[in-house]
DNA sequence: GCAATAGCATACTATTCTGCTAGGCAAAGT
DNA sequence: ACTTTGCCTAGCAGAATAGTATGCTATTGC
């Protein structure tokens, strides 16, 4: 249950560009700016950016002047999204789809637990838009997780 | 967002663990057959069952008619209890708890996101003892996930 | 046309993590 | 004694993570 540097950076990156959207869609940022803004290495978050590109949801353009785009509505854009372009996979057993895990004798129902897990994870993130974090107005059910006392302790 | 080898060998042992239980509270299981109930590397296991029994979760004897137990309530482990014992934290950034990553600018209320993911997996997680999964028996909220019609598809 | 700029693409690397295996030691029963 | 079963340390191959290096290509301004 871990969320890597590269889906960190990468939503963090899409963020950046989301906001440039927000002022003006056609707007192109350099990956320099958006590395220094976000302290991202800037060669690492080229690939990233790459990467977004190739699925579909950033463009780009070279030369002077060049730079990157949000090439989706950030209204429409879920985290999960995001993650799954750059990391597979929400969730998985040992590389493993949770459905398709099999199991016997005491362990029989443990399958539907990672189910489970899995669609609290997708409640979370696909409900999450880049719009919704960007101006800090997460969904309801998101914030309901968030407003209860111990979401903030360390277990 | 990855359910390692080690967590879940480590449920399944419980498991069986927890099965031979509730015939016998102490009746010894060896490490074999654990192994070979549930299809588990059996020296692997055996690294996982010491780390269970350190952390207090499972009893031990050598010998002639020695073997492992469980040194707990099944009913009052939780999935959450085993995995912390195995793999540490059940969310982290690239290495740091949600609650303690810091954000600038865009990525300002990013950190709101994966303390809603953590919460939302401690949901499940923190919720589901081992009972619960030997007998089928989830709780509600975690069975009303299930219940959802996506909750079985791939995306 | 030419240089400067900024993204594109491939390859390489260092470190850590994962998923195991080997081998000997220590205790318990017969 | 001897067998059984767990205890403990070490090692290890392969994959993943988090980058870096280097050269190429498209675009713009002069």
């Amino acid at each position: 249950m871990h969320i890597s540097s590269k889906s960190d950076y990468g939503i963090r990156a899409m963020l950046e560009l989301a906001s440039a959207y927000e002022v003006d869609p056609d707007e192109l940022v350099r990956g320099e700016y958006i590395a220094s803004a976000q302290s991202i290495p800037a060669k690492f978050l080229e690939g990233i950016l790459r990467q977004l590109r190739l699925a579909g949801l950033v463009a780009s353009r070279r030369g002077v002047e060049g730079g990157y785009r949000l090439d989706c509505d950030p209204s429409k854009v879920t985290i999960a999204d995001i993650i799954r372009v750059l990391d597979g996979p929400l969730a998985d057993v040992h590389g493993i789809r949770p459905e398709d895990v099999v199991y016997e004798g005491a362990s029989e129902h443990l399958r539907d637990v990672w189910v489970a897990v899995r669609a609290s994870l997708r409640d979370v993130l696909e409900r999450t838009t880049l719009r919704d974090v960007l101006i800090g107005k997460l969904p309801r059910e998101t914030r309901r997780l968030l407003d209860r006392p111990d979401a903030w302790t360390r277990r």
